[in-house]
DNA sequence: TTAAACTTTCATTCTTTACTGAAAGTTTAG
DNA sequence: CTAAACTTTCAGTAAAGAATGAAAGTTTAA
């Protein structure tokens, strides 16, 4: 198989991962797109490829900046502005990582937090839901922070440490 | 604050969760709404309590019976179906975490795998990209089945390790 | 066996989310 | 300055996804 069939494909498979992943399948495809282009990409060039509308490419692009997967290249003599997405699998695991937990996890775990405080208690099984609920999710919330305050070397040392 | 203000805070938290994090809104709320619950409850006080459609309730109960999260409970003297949803919030991480697993990580990972090996490796710098994206998530997915193979107490120790 | 009680299905409708494309805005070369 | 090159916005439209409710199907008590 060629390496641009493949890269059909794998734009195709990230696509469907975001969509069935909360985020949107234009912005996984974008995302995939540049990831597997040896080169920066001009707006144009992302419109042709996944053919989309010129809007859509242009809010796409922006989220994915936004979600700090994505950053802009100047490129010598062009006046066009090119795109351009980092190939650090880790470095991608870990923005994404933190940009859910901000966006999604955390406001999840406030909410707890705030019912665990606020609510009377009279229902003594709920109030413990609540409770183990806030816990847990503090401590996955605070896993993923570990994660994402280290480096590939210390997440290499981690697995080690437990698969055994 | 009344648990009962309370359950229908938590159910609007969890319901949104869902709706951003790829599984439906009311499919989460129903969860939320039986977890929140100290009796099992029949479609009808479902249906009562969310104000929903009976299509809707019983779509929905299904799909969570399916994700293995709810099970039917049958009382006595009673013609109806009740349905109930497990507390351990241990248990419900586990099962989430294993049916998404399967449902949509392991068929990219599969995708990703079957790429890597019939592209014929003319663009070596997405080989790469590959190559580290197959072995990053089959790791992933890796220590997720460790996650769901062992009980809550070698998590608490694995937790101690790591943060040390 | 049958009719009441209950559950499931599914065509239609409604809601939400995503996309388009033209117009407005911005930048820069000359 | 100003006009060409490029980017952003956003009202309108299209597509996807979720919900409704009535009808069909199933179960059970008597």
């Amino acid at each position: 198989m060629k390496s641009s069939e493949a890269k059909k494909e794998f734009i195709e498979a990230w696509g469907n991962l975001g969509s069935s992943w909360g985020t949107n399948r234009t912005m996984s495809s974008i995302h995939a797109l540049l990831m597997s282009s040896s080169s920066p990409m001009s707006t144009e060039d992302i419109m042709a490829e996944l053919k989309i509308s010129r809007g859509n490419a242009n809010m796409n692009i922006r989220a994915l900046i936004d979600w700090g997967l994505v950053r802009k290249r100047h490129i010598a003599g062009e006046r066009k502005e090119y795109f351009e997405a980092g190939k650090d699998i880790w470095e991608i695991a870990k923005q994404i990582s933190k940009e859910r937990r901000k966006r999604e996890i955390n406001p999840v775990i406030d909410i707890l937090g705030r019912l665990k405080e606020e609510e009377d208690g009279s229902d003594p099984e709920f109030s413990k839901l609540l409770k183990e609920m806030h816990d847990f999710t503090s401590q996955m919330s605070g896993l993923l922070d570990k994660f994402n305050r280290n480096d590939r070397s210390w997440f290499s040392r981690t697995l080690l440490k437990l698969m055994k």
